[in-house]
DNA sequence: GCATATTTGTCCGTATGTATA
DNA sequence: CTATACATACGGACAAATATG
């Protein structure tokens, strides 16, 4: 079954480098749950259903495996990253010093303020119309937005993969929707701060609420892989 | 166990792939100078070099191409990486959102201490023995252990990558060892900050050194690369 | 602008090595 | 221990793009 909507994809297949979108491919897939976490990713299967040579597939499995979406296992294979709690960890240690330090030391420009208000916007409408998966996304959007502030390249990247590995934690948790709800508020706030110009409160809001999400989050996480093992 | 039997650096050799033993002899290459920055890499000339196959080496091209090390342009070949003047900037906007939000909220062990230490002491040798490559790279070891204070794997990465760069900007520029110098003594005051349990002055000291730096090679990249243009 | 040579992009067949039932 | 399945790595082939004269 997956075979075959990975066949639909083939229409996607023209223009860039054929590794880069077989890359692409993969990356939706796994961002939206279509492969799960642990799961394994055969050569054949993939080759065969999306009629690409293994060594073109061989390279996508590279870049993933750079964006820390896939390991590699030596004389194995490729299999979906499943994140522990210490990944978990890292993660919010990550978007602590690199988040807060940019809203601390944040000059807002117009064009940077119309692009948060809008990720707000639709995570009212999201809540509004009770999706979920829209609320996510809105709240992935915010805060990519806010590490835009300090106008690196190299910072932007960084979050992104931090963002994505941060949907294959949520990928391996039960009910993890329940997480997204108090996002908005707090992002709210913090767009706040940030319209008045107080760049210092506005990474005072975000610390402790990166501070409490994570202890949540590691708490619901622990619980979760005991249970998966027992 | 001083017994370096050949069998045992077999093992080691065979666990990782032939592709990442490629990366990694590129990757040296290209930071020592071997390779200049804007040099093409032609897939032929290597292969027969090293003795590995296309694909196998289109493979650590990926992965070097990922680490910024080298670009690819479709159809053209991979390129040592001429950073510009754009990411010059980038690579200090990092640097301080970084390096800066670890110092403030850093609590150092003594194996930090150690580390650090080593490296100030690594720093005082090159300089004594006028070993500007080597101080150079005792600058850098002391950057990786300021950020190892967060303990994050990830932002380790993230800054090795970032330095990694900074070497390809070094190689750009000539005489870059002059600007190495200062960078010692300024070492040696954050650590004294640090040992004093003071992060937030350390984090000042650091920040204020990272904006001097920046200013200089800014202008002194500038002014070499009119230089190369005209 | 054109024709040619070179290099890359992609795919395939196969031999070997490795992990696991 | 054997058998199986799979990944690793190589070499060859041809099309497509690019560089060169």
């Amino acid at each position: 079954m997956r075979t075959h909507s990975l066949a639909a994809d083939r229409v996607l297949l023209m223009r860039t480098s054929t590794a880069e979108r077989v890359a692409a491919i993969l990356r939706a897939r796994i961002s939206e749950g279509h492969f799960q976490p642990g799961e394994r990713l055969t050569e054949e299967e993939i080759t065969e259903a999306l009629g690409v040579s293994r060594n073109t597939l061989r390279e996508a499995f590279r870049l993933l495996t750079h964006e820390r979406l896939l390991v590699h296992e030596l004389n194995r294979g490729v299999f979906v990253r499943v994140p522990d709690v210490a990944d978990l960890r890292d993660l919010y240690r990550v978007r602590k010093h690199v988040e807060c330090s940019v809203l601390r030391e944040a000059t807002v420009s117009p064009a940077d303020l119309t692009r948060l208000t809008a990720a707000v916007e639709q995570g009212k409408q999201a809540l509004r119309g009770q999706d979920w998966r829209g609320l996510g996304t809105a709240n992935i959007q915010f805060h990519e937005a806010l590490v835009a502030l300090a106008g690196s390249e190299r910072l932007a990247e960084l979050m992104r993969a931090v963002l994505a590995e941060l949907r294959l934690v949520f990928a391996v948790m039960a009910n993890a929707e329940r997480f997204h709800r108090p996002y908005l508020e707090h992002n709210e706030e913090i767009l706040v701060a940030l319209q008045s110009g107080d760049g210092d409160r506005a990474a005072e809001l975000l610390r402790s609420y990166l501070d409490d999400a994570e202890r949540q989050l590691v708490e619901a996480y622990s619980a979760n892989q005991a249970e998966q093992r027992g």
